[in-house]
DNA sequence: CACGATTATGTTATAGTATCACAAAAAAAT
DNA sequence: ATTTTTTTGTGATACTATAACATAATCGTG
């Protein structure tokens, strides 16, 4: 994975807002749900929400050392985990990374548009795929549970 | 992973009709886009086809050393690769795992009903959810390349 | 506060998935 | 027959993720 670019997708927005508005956003749900975001899962979620392009689980290890000793890479995966569980972080099962999610819905169904070029990712939540699934999902008598839907291709930026 | 219950998904269907028409149908398409399905290849092909849940490449590795001498796991990853090429066998992202396609199209475009209980896989071509998705890439200016849609819950039979 | 229970983190080891680099062999093209 | 291309062998290694058990921090309650 290449280094992240200089600048973001998009000028006309300030990242660093959006890092701090989801960060408090983090700290509400997880006061609402009686769960503690500790200082490291906390850190883990500024280095994820920090990045726009999706980062491996080491590639995060790496960012949490700052100058002191590499902490093992399961405690990554186990703040990973906890973010997973309280819907603040999305892992994309094609690439083996992470993004964090800056939707504050309470419905964690989602898809991601991975473009091939920049790695940006975009995150929708899309009612027509969802039903397009549910409709197919009815007449192959399956029970939908959870959908991976990731689609890569070219973001408007690079195509 | 368990390993493969004693019986087929559908009593009624025979698998071993499916696996040799599989089979032929693989030697044509090969044939026609002069590439080679060299024993090996087909081989793997074989072991893929023949299970009808998803196998991990170090399952397929096993499966593949007869009474011989095991071989390396970048044999069985060539030979996956030049299978998923062909269109003959799809990856599943969220598994890590490989399963024949057992469709004679020519778009590979698919997705995949993953049961969580019995891990039957039932692959869809569905416009429908090529068509939701086109929709919502053009509404987000993104250009779509290729479709990871895998979906986990419960079939007929477990639900 | 003391206590036990629960939750979070540390530590070491290991499992599981996938690829690189270079050599040898086999098949195809000339 | 020789060159070229493709396939396979071989050994090493990179990358991704979890298990098992110990220690530490936090919480709830008496």
């Amino acid at each position: 994975m290449p280094p992240d670019p200089a600048s973001l997708p998009e000028a006309s927005h300030d990242h660093r807002v959006c890092l701090t508005s989801l960060l408090e956003h983090a700290e509400a749900v997880c006061q609402r749900r009686q769960v503690r975001l500790t200082q490291q899962r906390r850190q883990v979620l500024e280095i994820v929400a920090s990045s726009h392009i999706p980062l491996g689980a080491y590639e995060i290890l790496e960012r949490l050392d700052g100058a002191k000793k590499r902490k093992a890479p399961i405690t990554v995966y186990r703040a990973l985990d906890f973010l997973m569980e309280q819907g603040l972080v999305h892992r994309l099962a094609s690439l083996n990374a992470f993004i964090a999610c800056f939707h504050e819905s309470v419905d964690h169904t989602a898809q991601f548009f991975i473009c091939r070029e920049c790695h940006t990712v975009a995150e929708l939540h899309s009612a027509r795929v969802t039903h397009a699934l549910r409709k197919d999902a009815k007449a192959a008598g399956f029970r939908m549970d959870e959908q991976t839907v990731e689609v890569s291709g070219l973001c408007s930026h690079c195509a």
